[in-house]
DNA sequence: CGGTTGATTGAGTATTCTCAAGAGGAGTGG
DNA sequence: CCACTCCTCTTGAGAATACTCAATCAACCG
């Protein structure tokens, strides 16, 4: 099962018909300048790129199944893809959401631990984990960076610790929509405050499922937040926020309530 | 309030009356084979040595509070600390244990994200941190040390999330007794079958905070516990296991339920 | 022997879940 | 173009788990 870098000019399919290609640089890589390569530089580069293939995924599509063995590493370069966790009789929890530029797999281990699942389209830069471990221990901006993604994934781990340990439902529901607010707008580079339109990239299950709720709370509290003005739904996934301090309020975090403290 | 180490014989105090001095080595350290230091070798050790002391703390004392300055990094030699995180109105959740081998701090960041509080007696090894950031640059084995622990606290932190989002109170309460009886039987060496004994690091309170639940539930479900006799219980703290598996099918997880799978 | 702290227990409440039905949209095929 | 299906989402009613408030207990300490 071992995927090889592919040097070829045209795009090719594997067994999943999932597309793959060697043939993209990293100098038009939208994610350069925030992956775990973003500190390398020339023969670093260069390295990484003999060990990369793409890989892309549809919407609904599972990437790697909890336990399964896993070859490679990635980056994702665009597309959401979350990791779940389940307990035995069926109950799930988010305990990963993937945005571009975020790092998906573990050095150093073979089995995965978690499902992870396109939510949208996706597409990985993958890397062959083998040598990749091997740069890790060799070349010290790739592990200077990934130590430092994995210190701000623990980070964001343990916000979102508190949200499900001690946020109401309410929330809960304002602090993710803020949390996908804030993410745009990093992407975007578009400002915080005012009026702000994001798309909600998950099911209301999905949502239900990195919150530590069920699916039709998560509806309530949606419609109750839409009911009282403090956001507008156009469609199922299109949000617009009249007032983002309101939203933060209902957030429960301390921080930029609104008023200057 | 930069604290310089000591090379003196004597044991000084600081003004908080910690205990603090730079004389026990690394041959006799109880954690020098887990710590973030256990891949350092001769002259790795040596340097760490220079920027080394260390600091105890009384039972309940602060460590760090979340927003201060933080000039140290540090390992926990012995004792268990706790990482909380507060909503504004009191809301708190524990986001993280230390137990002996535990790292704490983080390397390029100057202000504490979490207060850290000493549940028991416990004693620190810090280092400086402007020093160790140099050295985290420098000597791969302290960086790949420290990247193997953060993404160890990270697998830690997404089952937490597991239990938080999704776990009822019972099974919050067996799995978190689960987690102490394997992480005694880790640094015991112990078995984790049959008859096993432990005592709980943390009051009904803090408990609480860990499993994001109030002290009422935490002290109803673990005397439901007793009533059934999965645990017996001899003080507050004092907990017997007469059988080890049955606790483990309470706490919800999948893997060794038991039964073969 | 009061005072304090941590733990237990009870009664009533509230938030969230469960189960169930139905609405709205997108895609398919006659 | 319409009926049909599938999927996601919404909404309602009742149930259950965990919370809140309050009283009591036990251990420890001055």
């Amino acid at each position: 099962m071992t995927m090889s870098a592919q040097s070829l000019t045209q795009i090719k399919r594997n067994e999943a018909g999932n597309l793959f290609s060697g043939i993209e640089g990293c100098d038009s890589c939208p994610i350069r300048h925030r992956a775990v390569c973003s500190l390398c530089v020339g023969d670093e580069l260069a390295a990484l790129e003999r060990i990369k293939f793409y890989r892309s995924f549809e919407p609904g599509q599972p990437i790697v199944w909890g336990g399964d063995r896993m070859d490679f590493v990635a980056s994702v370069v665009s597309g959401v893809a979350c990791l779940s966790q389940r307990l035995e009789d069926g109950r799930t929890q988010m305990v990963g959401l993937l945005l571009p530029s975020d790092f998906m797999g573990r050095p150093g281990r073979d089995v995965v631990a978690y499902d992870a699942v396109a939510t949208t389209k996706v597409k990985l830069c993958c890397f062959r984990r083998q040598p990749f471990e091997e740069m890790i221990r060799k070349v010290p901006h790739l592990s200077q960076r990934l130590l430092e993604m994995t210190m701000d994934e623990l980070d964001a781990a343990r916000e979102w610790m508190l949200l499900l340990g001690r946020k109401t439902a309410r929330e809960k529901i304002a602090s993710f929509i803020a949390i996908i607010a804030r993410r745009q707008a990093a992407i975007d580079a578009g400002p915080l405050n005012g009026r702000i339109t994001l798309e909600l990239p998950l099911t209301r299950e999905a949502m239900a499922d990195y919150l530590g709720l069920t699916l039709e709370t998560v509806s309530r509290q949606i419609n109750a937040l839409k009911r009282e003005g403090i956001l507008e739904l156009s469609g199922k996934r299109h949000v617009v926020l009249p007032e983002f301090a309101r939203l933060l309020q209902e957030a429960g975090d301390d921080s930029d309530g609104g008023w200057i403290s």
